[in-house]
DNA sequence: CTCTTTCTGTTGTAAATACAACCGACTTAT
DNA sequence: ATAAGTCGGTTGTATTTACAACAGAAAGAG
């Protein structure tokens, strides 16, 4: 687990903690290291979750498949980013959605408990792990709430056009790379993949965007 | 303000803290109250937002209005329920959304860093309202997860047995009022409100329910 | 009470989407 | 090298949805 200590210090949790504080603090929130082959069910829909998690390695999809197999991508998670916020709160229930791993991924599990009662003076850097938690979980809130305004819109074109704009801007670039294949993408913006597909074509026809695989760009 | 303390003392974010001491918080959280008419705005999108709020009387609607008119209404708060959880951290930008009274409300504002900075033993219950805050802003979370569930079904006849078996789930019944009109309804699923209306009386009709206004019962 | 406004359901048509099936390019495994 | 699998684009059709327009019922105003 040591080795991911720098890795630890460059997420929002554990902003501000030096290196040794972060190495300090492991035993004490109780963090336990967990790896997962590409493909593999990192947590299930159903599942309770009493833990904080943090993905160190490679990369997950929280993601939901229904009775016809309609799969609905909910949130991607990337190296430094956390999941399972949302079920911090003791009543919180059963998990809504699957979490699986796209890529061969490392995750850490802390304590939820032990994190949010603040413990002895040994952790003198944990009333700001709290402070870090609130601003992460406030931002997730916010990522969420712009991911319903992208699959509110009506149409496919209106969807792609909210979610390729905020990408730009997000990645601060007309050109940039999207973190999904079409199926992904299609997934994640609710839509169906063939359709996407025409419609990405039919935009690049009329000169709105380029893109070769996950490269785009808008004009 | 004080009349509001009974209200104060039942939402998540005072939980287990007794009037009085809701009462001497007050001046330490620095909060003001703002009341609003039906159809005023309470906050716009693009503006920035430095406070917890909460909804003491009344009823609003976190919404958003495109180029061409269509709303999309992202949640509705009820008395007691917060909002802005997600404009917390300092660097969080923007409100996303537009925020309106959908009747004559009333509305606390509590400074966000006098909230999350624990001030002096003056407020022995303030650690206890850090942690209410972290349980209510992850329990949005969640909320927010299952509203995208409800939306990123592909069908408007899904969306709505999504919507109203949750419903249900929540109000315990199979009989249950829902706190929207049917344009409200169609906005809060993203779907047109002829087409729903359409739908739902096409499901009436195949006996999968029964509705009179808000009144719905599953069969 | 009457007039106006709002709400809900209904219908027809045009547009958009889902679905299935197929193809070629490319990658990976044997 | 061959075969199998993956990925993205294309097409046609059936289904679903949006949109506009209208009507009756209910609610609210004067």
């Amino acid at each position: 687990m040591k080795k991911y200590i720098p890795i630890l210090k460059r997420t929002k949790l554990f902003a501000g903690v030096a290196e040794d504080e972060i190495d300090a603090m492991l035993s004490c929130l109780d963090a336990r290291l967990h790896e997962y082959k590409k493909g593999e069910y990192v947590l299930r829909e159903g599942e309770h979750l009493n833990h904080i998690t943090v993905l160190v390695s490679g990369e997950l999809h929280i993601q939901r498949d229904d009775y016809w197999g309609n799969r609905a991508i909910v949130n991607r998670i990337a190296v430094g980013e956390m999941f399972g916020e949302a079920y911090i709160a003791p009543e919180s229930g059963a998990l809504l959605n699957d979490v699986v791993a796209v890529e061969d991924s490392a995750v850490i599990f802390f304590d939820v408990r032990r994190i949010i009662t603040v413990c002895s003076s040994a952790c003198r850097f944990h009333s700001m792990v709290v402070q870090n938690l609130f601003f992460a979980i406030s931002q997730k809130n916010k990522t969420l709430v712009q991911k319903l305004g992208h699959i509110s819109k009506r149409t496919t074109r209106e969807k792609l056009i909210s979610y390729l704009s905020e990408e730009a801007k997000r990645q601060n670039s007309a050109s940039f790379t999207i973190p999904f294949n079409r199926q992904q993408l299609a997934d994640f913006l609710s839509v169906d993949r063939s359709a996407m597909s025409n419609e990405l074509c039919k935009m690049r026809d009329e000169g709105l965007l380029e893109f070769e695989k996950n490269q785009f760009k808008l004009l």
